[in-house]
DNA sequence: TGTAATGTTTACCAACCGGTCAAATTATCA
DNA sequence: TGATAATTTGACCGGTTGGTAAACATTACA
């Protein structure tokens, strides 16, 4: 008998996983380069190496398998955030945050892509997430900078502004990737420019949120 | 007899013009929304009121529509890196040119996403763009910051890491602007955002490149 | 006003879209 | 091994897509 998936309780096989890893994987990737609506079923399918009919046995629909792509992803996405220890020290914390962001840009490009996408078409699929889970974790990480500036450990700053900050600058180079590398001209390079990121952001910021002098 | 878009050589009418208008007003809503391969041509011709072969009388094909419209909005959104003075102040110069970009990203914010969108999904339709009058804008531009630079009048940088940083954070308030409301929970709230946005990117910038101490 | 050029609409098409179905194949395990 | 369940496939479906053909309406202008 043909079980839908939604109502299979038993332990998954070993076939399962391994297809619907690679369906996953396909999807990133068709995904993260059209978005939603201009992603195709077909194209995920042909990318996965299988019949549409057989992916479409795995995930019943384009929709499900965004979903579970999304899902899968997004923790994975908000580590770093999650990383920032209101316990460290305030600069090394947040230069070590604009390090890891850079690395996942750098090695997940396709992930912060998919990301991207969304927001930018409007985020109706994941607008629970960002109004629930994200914004209690940005909440909480922008409080622990709040009392920084407080303590006189970093420049005063609007916190959400800088986190927000953090990430587009950071992002930018796996999102707008064709762009800086068109500007810059090196589209054979490898990562220097990752590496000039990561210098010039360490600078900017840390310089940046030091305090200047003793106002108010 | 109905020529071809593309063979008209006499001067535009008035519906011509008036037509042109409302479409590229139309396609400009829905591409910025749905990325290319999203966007449908009924979708945009519903959105100009008019019929889909009236729509399609005028821009013969869909990606007729895109290119005139990339084209058009291209040169409005670097509008603001042009004005970028190199006989100016260079604080007063970054500080103003974030401004208006962040004006930019707050007054014409599907203008942004349509970048963001073509760029996102691997810029084919623009690549000869940003490699020809835009490399050649920045590298002019980055000239300027470098030898400020040098002069001792603003802290030694990346002169391409630090423009791709104004661009990033400013129209981060464009394209992730779902995002940011989620966050900020100001989802009916004013433009209050682009007020704090503007106070902490000049904080962040101008303190950032701010000469330290004259090392080497 | 007449008429030729311009503009608009209705009806339509082939290709593609997400998704279904039943038959065929393969894996599992008693 | 055999039977049962899981997996894969090719053929297909209704709806949507970008785009066309040709009749019809409107405008510009001599």
């Amino acid at each position: 008998m043909v079980l839908p998936r939604a109502a299979r309780t038993q332990r998954r096989t070993r076939i399962q996983e391994e297809k619907e890893e690679r369906i996953l994987e396909a999807a990133l990737e068709v995904f993260s380069l059209h978005g939603f609506r201009g992603a195709t079923v077909d194209q995920i399918a042909e990318v996965a190496g299988m019949s549409k009919p057989n992916l479409l046995y795995y995930f019943r629909t384009k929709e499900a398998m965004h979903r579970a792509l999304i899902t899968r992803v997004l923790d994975t996405w908000l580590d770093p955030l999650r990383e920032f220890d209101a316990a460290g020290n305030p600069v090394s914390e947040i230069r070590s945050y604009i390090r890891r962001k850079l690395e996942m840009a750098r090695d997940f490009p396709r992930e912060s892509r998919l990301f991207a996408n969304e927001v930018l078409q409007g985020a109706a699929n994941i607008e629970d997430e960002l109004k629930g889970p994200l914004k209690a974790l940005v909440d909480e990480k922008a409080a622990v900078i709040h009392a920084w500036a407080k303590a006189g450990k970093i420049a005063r700053c609007d916190p959400y502004h800088l986190i927000f900050s953090i990430w587009s600058t950071t992002q930018h180079y796996a999102d707008f990737d064709v762009q800086v590398r068109a500007v810059l001209g090196q589209e054979k390079a490898g990562d220097g420019r990752f590496e000039d990121a990561a210098r010039f952001l360490e600078q900017l910021f840390i310089n940046g949120l030091q305090v200047r002098d003793a106002a108010s």
